[in-house]
RNA sequence: UGAGCUGAUUGAACAGUCGCGGGCGUAAGGCGAAAGCCUGCGCGUGAGGAAAGUCCGGGCUCCGCAGGGCAGGGUGCCGGGUAGUUCCCGGUGAAGGCGACUUCAAGGAUAGUGCAACAGAAAUAUACCGCCUGCCUUCAAGGCAGGUAAGGAUGGAACGGCGAGGUAAGAGCUCACCAGCGGACUGGUGACAGUCCGGCUCUGUAAACCCCAUCUGGAGCAACACCGUGGAGGGACAUAUGUGUGGCCCGCACGUCCCAGGGAGGUGGCUUGAGCCGGUCAGAAAUGGCCGGCCUGGAUAGAUGACUGUUCACGACAGAACCCGGCUUACAGAUCAGCUCAGGAA
């Protein structure tokens, strides 16, 4: 059975970002700590470099989104933290999709089955 | 019809499948002694005109505070509106526009100080050139003493402008008109306007210091209130008994209870309010009174999204974070009302 909850507090995206690894995509990047028999647990960030709080909003209902349709595929036991990168403008839903797919595929945390569906496509 | 002015409204729509926050209801499931909590299901609801900038004014909260003064800061034509303002409405004055209309930090420069670059002789007091008079030298002309702000030149600004008289040449020296200053009267609640009289002219700058009038405590929801594991502090009780482990002894491990305080974290504050809509009355308007109806986000890593289809004018600026009232700034467009100018027709 998987477990999906938020990070909430500030030590635990601290603790992220300083035990944790990180990857980055195109468009996304990704930290990551393995916390082995816990639940999986996301926070989601977009850099405040990216000016005006739609924009912001914009990208993380983006990355909220794609997560949302990606998670039942991924394994527990890890915090992640998805963060949107700042370039000054926002990417459209599909390249959110693939560039996070692509993520959690190089980080090894997708099962078996979803391996097969990102191959056909 | 074209060009334009002012005010107001609006800020893509619909359907389907997944998904999110809050609320209400649950005869379903789980946990619990219970209150209730979690999951599921159902219903309904869920960002803006600027939510923004944080420039003013409040509400609310805590701190401070006998009374008075100084300093600092804000405001600055008049009347009204308002909880209140630097806001709004109406007016006065000035500037701009053919006009509808727009713009205005619009008190005081005879309280004082400062500044006014460059140019120019001289910037608040002046004689460079010129003009005129007298004396001296003298071929033309020049020198010395004095008068003069009409003319030249400089400048944003030069003892108010313009005309006439007057004069050696000139000058408000005198006069008419205009501007400004002071006073009286009339009208107006008032800013002010009009008329008359007087003397005779005093540069600009106060978003320079300043003077005058008037207002003014400070910090902010990360305010503040409550709960509060651990650690550290104080007190009480125990000094080898007690508790745990264990069938019991040995052994091993641990002080127990209370108090205030309050770092993480949680709960409240948190949405019914100077509220919105409609009608009516008062008012020139801002606005106010009365009547009826409505309840319309409350998150806390922070809720409105994704996909598909249809339509159109192909979608700008942009996301609540305690709440209101204004201001300012950003903005694709669309709609309505009133008005002005130009041309044309009747």
């Amino acid at each position: 059975m998987k477990q999906y909850t938020k990070l909430r507090f500030n030590y635990e995206f601290a603790r992220v970002y300083r035990k944790g690894r990180r990857v980055s995509g195109r468009v996304l990047t990704m930290h990551y700590l393995r916390r082995p028999n816990r639940g999986l647990r996301t926070g989601v960030t977009v850099s405040r470099r990216l000016k005006g709080a739609v924009k912001r909003n914009r990208f993380k209902r983006l990355i909220r989104e794609s997560f949302r349709l990606l998670k039942p595929d991924l394994e527990s036991g890890y915090d992640i933290i998805i963060m949107g990168r700042a370039d000054g403008s926002i990417p459209d839903y599909e390249t959110v999709r693939q560039d996070m797919i692509r993520l959690f595929k190089r980080v090894g945390i997708s099962c078996a089955e979803t391996q097969n569906r990102c191959e056909e496509e």
